[in-house]
DNA sequence: AAGCAATTTGAGCATATGCTCATGTAGTGG
DNA sequence: CCACTACATGAGCATATGCTCAAATTGCTT
């Protein structure tokens, strides 16, 4: 029978974490038989769960739309002219909007994906999109390109945090291409000496020829991530938002109507700007009040046709 | 603000379990803080909760293969030359090994069908597999067909309760090709009509042409599927055991060594019977200690090349 | 419209969970 | 070898959860 074990020696501590957190979850015991079959104290078996959840090795994936959520993603999708719109249940007043999302978007990004043929898919980086790829299945996408928009080299030369592409490349075995250059050229010559090397233009030329493209969206406020993560100067933010600067994909900077200013630190981007779609589709990933005008000019402007937000941003973007 | 809403008047019960159970799980709430966010007693927020659970409206995966598990796995591959082995961890003594394998064996099932090339998978019946079937995500797969292995009218004439082919088409949006006849013929004669027509010809013929197939295993003990589900009377059941009879998939029996036995209810299966795979796959979804004698003859015949199952079964399998 | 059965509701309570804090233990650098 | 830091552990307790039961509501039949 399956009495307490004496505490399986070969077992790393995650390995126990997971186990735990599938006895717990999957097997809807209570953490007290659990620590007596593991052969632990109960506050073991607790934090071996609580664990195992922080350090997302179970995953909650809810198999059923709720119907507000549709009307909205419905009506969004009518307003905007979007080929795909998903409204994630809203989490509430406090809570963080990404963790709404990321789930959902982590299921649209499986779903494209799983697609026969092959696809080439362009990823911005940012938060959102990072915890949405932490979400993400493993599987086998072997016939699949995944190619970045945007350099993954931060202002202090080291590898930019929320690198996406790399995880996405790991979790669904797909080849991926990244951009060996700095988000931002220290000046516009920079910029061109960089472009102008032959591999960099290759890997530019599939992003631009990306099937789906999948950003997150800056806003210009003072909370604005491109400036937090020291991409710009609070006075470069400042120049940009005199100039009109509305919202931000890529790192690349447009005004309320969705146009790209061609100003300040835009004459630096050393990436790849994100065009009007037209067969392809470019999906913007992004929740919360914050970033409300950022998201309603890249929808007037036509820069995104597909949106994953959440539910109380679905409603600010109705409610003129 | 996000304050009580005044009870969402166009929410369908599961919507509302659904909601709860997205902003217990993902959002990490206590259910008294979604009970007053939602605007109701704190009972109902638990009973929505838990509701959502049993509904399956909330699934639970493990991202994390426990080490113990992949040796096992390496094992069984090994000792039985199998192409696929997945092990799930065991749930203790006393619990139902479906609940532990039916999240692992979804996961398989979703893998085979994300591949890119067109896939004919063949699949049975029973308990297990209906359960795995519950857990797989939807998907887009209008380029695989699904076709059963065994009728779906039981022997009083309804279709069958633990119709797998229709529930998996429906999640995962497949051609399907059910099969419209008897599981057992009420004798060889009426089975050789049935075969007779075009239409279940091509069925057939399709089901044996699969490049996959799925499959449960039953046990010949007298907690037979097969007997419990009235397919086959107690002296049916005991005159196939006197016969030899070790185990049955999709209610073909075999003997210990996975030799289709040609005698009894054999004879009036109206059903395509798997043989034992060459290029193709066969994997048998099944667990538990009476289902570990089936199981070995099934594998000793070589009737199937892939196992998913969970710990003790797998340890079961390699003690001889 | 009344009566009945079946389901839903909330109160109260036993149990499970998770947090804090004091203590222990391993690993590191002097 | 000792001192120190950082992290792991278990006890105790406040809180969250889920079960039971009696009351209320719903839907259905007469």
């Amino acid at each position: 029978m399956n009495l307490p074990k004496q505490h399986d020696p070969d077992a790393t501590p995650l390995d126990e974490a997971a186990r735990a957190a599938w006895l717990y979850y999957v097997g809807g015991k209570t953490q007290d038989q659990i620590a007596r079959e593991l052969g632990m104290s109960r506050q073991r078996a607790q934090r071996l769960v609580s664990r195992a959840v922080s350090e997302g090795l179970i995953h909650f994936r809810l198999e059923h739309s709720l119907s507000s959520c549709m009307a909205l993603e419905a009506t969004l999708k009518r307003k905007y002219a979007l080929k795909l719109v998903r409204v994630a249940p809203g989490l509430g007043a406090g809570a963080d909007p990404t963790k709404s999302i990321a789930p959902i978007a982590a299921v649209e990004i499986e779903r494209v994906l799983a697609s026969a043929e092959p696809l080439v898919m362009a990823v911005g980086t940012g938060r959102t999109l990072r915890a949405a790829v932490e979400q993400i299945q493993t599987m086998q996408c072997e016939r699949h390109k995944l190619v970045s928009l945007i350099g993954n080299i931060s202002p202090d030369g080291s590898a930019s945090f929320y690198d996406v592409i790399m995880r996405l490349a790991d979790r669904v075995h797909a080849a991926h291409y990244p951009m060996p250059l700095p988000v931002f050229a220290d000046s516009p010559k920079e910029r061109d000496m960089f472009h102008a090397l032959d591999p960099m233009r290759r890997t530019m030329e599939l992003a631009r020829s990306a099937n789906v493209t999948f950003v997150g969206v800056g806003q210009m406020d003072d909370t604005a991530p491109i400036r937090l993560d020291g991409f710009i100067t609070q006075e470069e933010l400042e120049a940009m938002r005199n100039a009109g600067a509305a919202g931000e994909i890529v790192g690349w900077i447009y005004d309320e109507s969705g146009r790209y200013l061609n100003f300040g630190s835009n004459l630096r981007n050393a990436g790849v700007r994100v065009l009007p779609p037209e067969e392809n589709m470019v999906v913007a990933v992004a929740a919360g009040n914050n970033k409300v005008p950022a998201l309603r000019a890249a929808l007037s402007g036509n820069l995104i046709n597909g949106l994953v937000t959440d539910e109380p941003t679905a409603q600010a973007l109705l409610n003129p």
